[in-house]
RNA sequence: GGUGACGUGGCCGAGAGGCUGAAGGCGGCGGUUUGCUAAACCGUUAUACGCUUGUAAAGGCGUAUCGAGGGUUCGAAUCCCUCCGUCACCGCCA
């Protein structure tokens, strides 16, 4: 959310960069909102002040056994005025809050100018893409016999996948080896989050109310669409203490999303499910800590492909392309060689205090003052991507068997190669 | 799922319609004492918002906040309702 005295002192400062993203003008309609506000606030507390001023009086009067009527009165006539003036306040408030809970993050200085995903920056590019022929994943799974998108559409219908045997099992060292390496090497804390929450904690960390139809629900939780919520919401509602900052989050949990708005794109194979796995990082900083923050979460997601020796590039998203809640997004892209192109398989945001308006997460810093922390998160990377990637990337044509990469034998009980059993 | 109890400041804990932004304690901060540390003693110590003084740093006044939201009342931490959460016992269960 923001600072409305900083809307207020900076309007154009708001617009234009909202402007960047491709909003009209916002304050205006804000600040009208804000001033109306005001103006009845003060009015109503003005009346306030009155009705307890007089309160006290009858508590006076009646203790020193007087008569009290003519002062209640007076209070009794005061309310239909104060009553009238709540509920207009009540409402505008509402409209008020609602307008700027729709409203996007701000922008970083350095984020590149854009209106989508064409005007993206690569920033960096690591290893040799493979450039034979290479089937994509989904034929390369089917042909194993490890792969089952058709029956696995029986019993949950489109974008759901049954993998087996050391399909199964490598999705499983997947997450362990990125889990273990940022526990192990990045400083991470593991966690075991919760996969249902309520709408509080989506609001919190910006999925609503805006984008109140991209989740799967129950009948009274939404089903995490990625652990960032769960993990970021950790610190709502509280102060925390600044020695204990910045905090390193990580956890492996499936993620669940409607994908609705999404018909007709990557129909085919499991890069875009109804339900997949991913290990996320959450990182909780001081306002002056989060840019280096962000660059070494980004660093981490790295670490892990390169370990995998997957190639990738890493391009900073440009202002149009920019999620809601970061002020800065790096994507990492790895390289598909079935597709012969790079796709995201993380995606890394810092936050700014964003979240941390929206959730009152806050800690005392050096001058005893309670300070919105900053928040970050990023996917240390998307399990079922980085699935498809060792496939194809790993293919073997002589066999259509999977080399296992050196980093996850160990997960594997010694595997070398996943071939049709 | 059933029944019962409960939710008060950074923490513990009193208060049961007006004198309560809230006793007392712990913790924090400042000070006195002190060779150093400890202890003791004194003082201080919520947040948000509005109005206002000031170039500012910082003040003054007011309003709201005792889990959240409604209601009763001249007046609510205190009474009533709804929701959220915690605890205990019972039931069920991986």
């Amino acid at each position: 959310m923001f600072d409305l005295k900083a809307i207020r002192d900076n309007p154009q400062e708001f617009d234009a960069n909202w402007g960047r993203r491709g909003l009209p003008p916002q304050t205006p309609d804000i600040l009208k909102l804000d001033g109306e506000r005001r103006a009845l606030q003060t009015e109503l507390q003005e009346l306030q002040a009155q009705r307890n001023e007089k309160s006290k009086q009858i508590g006076e009067i009646k203790k020193a056994g007087g008569d009290a009527q003519k002062v209640m009165d007076e209070v009794t006539a005061m309310k239909n005025r104060m009553t009238e003036l709540e509920e207009r306040e009540r409402t505008i408030a509402e409209s008020l809050n609602q307008h700027l809970a729709g409203l996007p993050n701000m922008l970083a200085g350095d984020v590149p100018e854009g209106k989508d995903e064409s005007g993206n920056v690569e920033v960096r590019k690591w290893g040799e893409p493979r450039t034979d022929k290479v089937p994509e994943h989904f034929d390369i799974g089917e042909a194993l016999g490890l792969m089952d998108f058709d029956t696995a559409a029986k019993m949950s219908g489109s974008r759901f996948t049954i993998l087996s045997g050391g399909l199964a099992r490598l999705e499983r060292a997947l997450a362990q080896f990125f889990l273990d390496t940022h526990t192990g090497e990045h400083g991470y804390t593991e966690v075991s989050p919760p996969l249902m929450v309520k709408d509080n904690a989506l609001f919190g960390t910006g999925q609503l109310p805006k984008f109140d139809n991209g989740f799967q629900t129950t009948t009274d939780h939404y089903l995490i669409p990625t652990s960032e919520v769960p993990l970021t919401n950790m610190v709502a509602e509280s102060i925390v203490g600044a020695e204990t900052l910045p905090r390193r989050y990580t956890a492996f949990t499936p993620c669940f999303r409607s994908e609705a708005g999404a018909a007709g794109k990557d129909t085919r194979g499991m890069i875009r499910q109804h339900q997949f796995y991913k290990v996320e990082m959450v990182s909780i900083t001081k306002p002056e800590e989060s840019k280096a923050e962000h660059e070494r979460m980004t660093g981490c997601a790295e670490t892990v492909l390169k370990k995998l020796g997957l190639p990738y590039r890493t391009v900073v998203l440009c202002a149009g392309d920019t999620g809601f809640g970061g002020t800065k997004t790096y994507d990492i892209e790895v390289w598909l060689p079935g597709q012969q192109r790079y796709r995201e398989i993380s995606s890394c945001s810092n936050c700014g205090d964003f979240q941390a308006r929206r959730m009152n997460a806050r800690f005392k810093d050096a001058d005893g003052k309670n300070t919105f922390v900053h928040t970050l998160n990023g996917s240390g990377v998307a399990v079922g991507r980085a699935l498809i990637a060792v496939m194809e990337n790993y293919y073997d044509p002589k066999d259509g068997g999977i080399t296992v990469p050196d980093v996850l034998k160990p997960y594997m009980g010694g595997v070398g190669k996943i071939q049709k059993p």
